[in-house]
DNA sequence: ATCGTTAAATAACTAGAGGTACGAAAAGGT
DNA sequence: ACCTTTTCGTACCTCTAGTTATTTAACGAT
């Protein structure tokens, strides 16, 4: 089925990617991507520096690699969110309620990996900024369908598509900002919540 | 006047301190505080290493000492605004104008190096990260004083002050962020009017 | 058994970071 | 003229990053 069957000759491989990826991933969303070197997954994972180098290539590789991860662990949930058939309010509320989640619970950092990366996108290689302003457009548009079809359901404000997924990308960012600079995941989701009030349609509001 | 008058005794000091900062910040600010090296700072000025550790004790004095001058530079006008007296719309209208303002035509760099130098607090020392929540704090504070201000002359809707001065906070980051990702000054400004709208007094809106 | 194939790990290499020891140089004071 | 004070700058140090050469080990195929 895997690769592994296919090619079974030569010395069996020791090395479990999953693992290097998953530690790999955790530190740097821990650490900050900057900040945790080879040197530091090798240590870890008890890997030895040119098996991970035989499997990711480069640092850039591994990096790559995680933000792939992570986008599976972070940002589907997202898109999923904005993917469900439901009231554009309840959208707006799920989607707060899974950024402004406790995540220590579950053992996950605060903050988000995406963000980081984003905001120190020069001390990264060409693969991982690749992949970074992939999943930058992935989101942005999104974002656009979920507005645009809200829209047709008179649900979101008059307010250019293209302009409110920005808009939503930022408050999303700030949001990560937020919880790594130690505000409470209460205020994260009130400023949330006045952020994107206003994107819903006025004639509902008015109405009330 | 100066302490150089004072003791005039010994050799003579060459290092031209200013310079030296002034380079210092807006290498910085171009690529990133963590791509440039002390070694970059003494090619460009052409100080002597020595010389530079003299001045500023580390790289972290450097550091502080160049988000000091971006202070003065870049954050004070943002405050100059908000303590100016006049109607809550015409701060967020020269608010926004700042923000979004083509500093490439005076020669400077887009983004804020006070935003970059926050998303990578880890990669800082600890003198440039105390000027760092120093900064952040004295900026929250000016907002929640302007908040408070614009609220008693019923300009401003009714937010937790301290919720609507981290909504500003976060848009101004956020604006920081997309000006570094290439959207253009327009697209900014047009997220920043539909977002800082809706913290304009309520009442006003709905007598239009 | 041996051969090609694949992966293992030790031990290096290069480059650049932050930081400093130290002797020479340039001034004022005596 | 000599001493003291202050700064200068070359040449170094240490450490860690990313990366790789090389030898050895473990397998299937012949």
């Amino acid at each position: 089925m895997n690769e592994k069957s296919i090619s079974a000759r030569g010395r069996p491989k020791k090395l479990n990617r999953d693992h290097v990826v998953q530690t790999a991933l955790l530190q740097y969303w821990l650490d900050g991507p900057a900040n945790v070197s080879i040197n530091d997954i090798c240590k870890l994972t008890g890997a030895s520096k040119p098996s991970v180098y035989r499997e990711f290539g480069s640092d850039d590789g591994l990096k790559k690699s995680a933000l792939d991860a992570y986008h599976s662990l972070a940002i589907k949930p997202v898109i999923e969110i904005l993917e469900t058939d439901q009231h554009a309010s309840d959208t707006i509320e799920a989607l707060i309620g899974f950024i402004t989640q406790d995540r220590t619970r579950l053992g996950l950092p605060q903050g988000c990996l995406f963000a980081m990366m984003r905001a120190q996108s020069k001390q990264l290689g060409p693969s991982t900024c690749a992949k970074l302003s992939q999943m930058r457009l992935e989101l942005l548009n999104t974002y656009s369908a979920w507005i645009t079809r809200s829209k047709l359901r008179g649900e979101f404000a008059d307010i250019p598509t293209d302009i409110a997924a920005l808009f939503f990308d930022a408050q999303h960012g700030g949001a990560m900002r937020m919880q790594r600079e130690g505000v409470s995941n209460d205020d994260v989701a009130n400023v949330l919540e006045i952020a994107f009030k206003m994107t819903v349609a006025e004639a509902s509001t008015s109405g009330r």
